[in-house]
DNA sequence: AGAGATAGATAGCAACACTTTCTACTATCG
DNA sequence: CGATAGTAGAAAGTGTTGCTATCTATCTCT
């Protein structure tokens, strides 16, 4: 198909599938004379790809390069691939050095059980999370943080289990880079629905309480 | 104290403070003559609040202005609070008018037993998302979400219990606005722990399967 | 008195993600 | 065959964002 096809078919505009073609986010189309190419269904797939990353998972340009890098890694390794796909998505982040933080942080690691790896990003953007916390007078927070272990940890079986439902390796590898950035939004999402909702079941708890008998009528509640 | 005081003991450079002062994230200080300003402990707290905000859960000025306005509307229910905060943070979104998307979307609403509120923010990244996903290919992704829902229950559960830990409506409000936005940032952090510590072991008993009886030896993993 | 800080205003800057404009072609429809 | 529309590739332009830099007229401290 042509350019004005792709564009068609994904709503991208000519003008921006030609940057992400000078950005080597998509590859050359297969040139049938100096000035005409055609593009497959590959293109088709890619430039959808790269649209998922930049809209709902929200990355610079740079990182959707880290993540198709990743993918196309001769090294197939899912379990590298996972680490390279989280450091191109997560970038450079704040780094800290409180070091009251950073021994908040080794202590919960080693509370789970899991490694200590003090040069990870997750490892630094926890402890620069930990920081800014205590900077703000959040004392409690650090307690906060063996509850979403908990989470977590289910949250990763799933995750490697749906992974794991791949057919191929190269589809394998587009989950755990797709996966791992639609799945952040779609938790952020649910996360916030399942808060909303109890946040609305409890403000009316306690509307009732002050007010009891006047029957379980739905309150208005905010909409945003 | 002065400008230069409040940026030591920030870190902010001062040009910067005066930036935030201009775009209103920082209150004036008390002006003692036409050029000079008293700053007190509320900016100080605040000036954190806002660096904590734009560096760890790096919001947009636009986002802290509005997150901000949440913490001072005089309307003062923890309800509505959150709403606002949610939707200074999330902003715009990606908005998706695809009506496949939307339908699942509402049925796991439905699943849940949580409200269909198509117009909320986070009802409409969800649906973005799983358009995203779907014009990718992945099939099973809505399936996934039934799984997010019974962890974020619990989330939420904890978070607004450590809401409730706050000693004044003051301070509840501002963990609701600070909680919310670094709860993302550790939360996101504690996944990546989770999942790389899972994808760890799972690697490891792959490896041992493939050649049983070699030792438990800890093996070489991504260093990211 | 003199060095250095400050408020407030204006202008500048670098990065980012496109978008516009251009030239020199090519495809295709009537 | 010619008119029209589309195309590759290069270069320059655009609007936004989050600061920085510079300036003037003060003020504070010693």
């Amino acid at each position: 198909m042509r350019i004005a096809e792709l564009s068609r078919r994904t709503g991208v505009p000519v003008p921006t599938i030609k940057y992400y073609l000078r950005e080597g986010l998509l590859p050359a189309g297969e040139l049938t004379s100096p000035n005409q190419a055609r593009y497959g269904e590959t293109h088709l797939h890619r430039l959808r790809l790269v649209r998922a990353l930049v809209e709902v998972g929200g990355l610079s340009i740079a990182a959707v390069r880290g993540v198709l890098g990743a993918l196309e890694d001769p090294e197939r390794s899912l379990h590298r691939a996972m680490g390279t796909v989280e450091t191109a998505i997560v970038g450079a982040g704040a780094a800290s050095d409180d070091e009251v933080a950073h021994e908040q942080a080794r202590r919960f690691v080693d509370r789970q059980g899991w490694g200590y790896r003090p040069d990870s990003h997750a490892f630094r953007s926890l402890v620069a999370v930990l920081a800014s916390a205590r900077d703000i007078g959040l004392d409690s927070f650090p307690g906060q943080l063996d509850g979403y272990a908990r989470v977590c940890g289910k949250l990763a079986e799933q995750d490697l289990d749906y992974v794991m439902t791949a057919a191929t390796k190269d589809a394998a590898m587009e989950i755990v880079a797709v996966g791992t950035v639609l799945g952040d939004a779609a938790l952020a999402a649910v996360r916030r629905l399942a808060r909303r909702e109890l946040s609305a079941v409890r403000a009316r708890a306690e509307r009732e309480e002050a007010r009891p008998g006047e029957g379980g009528q739905d309150c208005a509640e905010p909409g945003d």
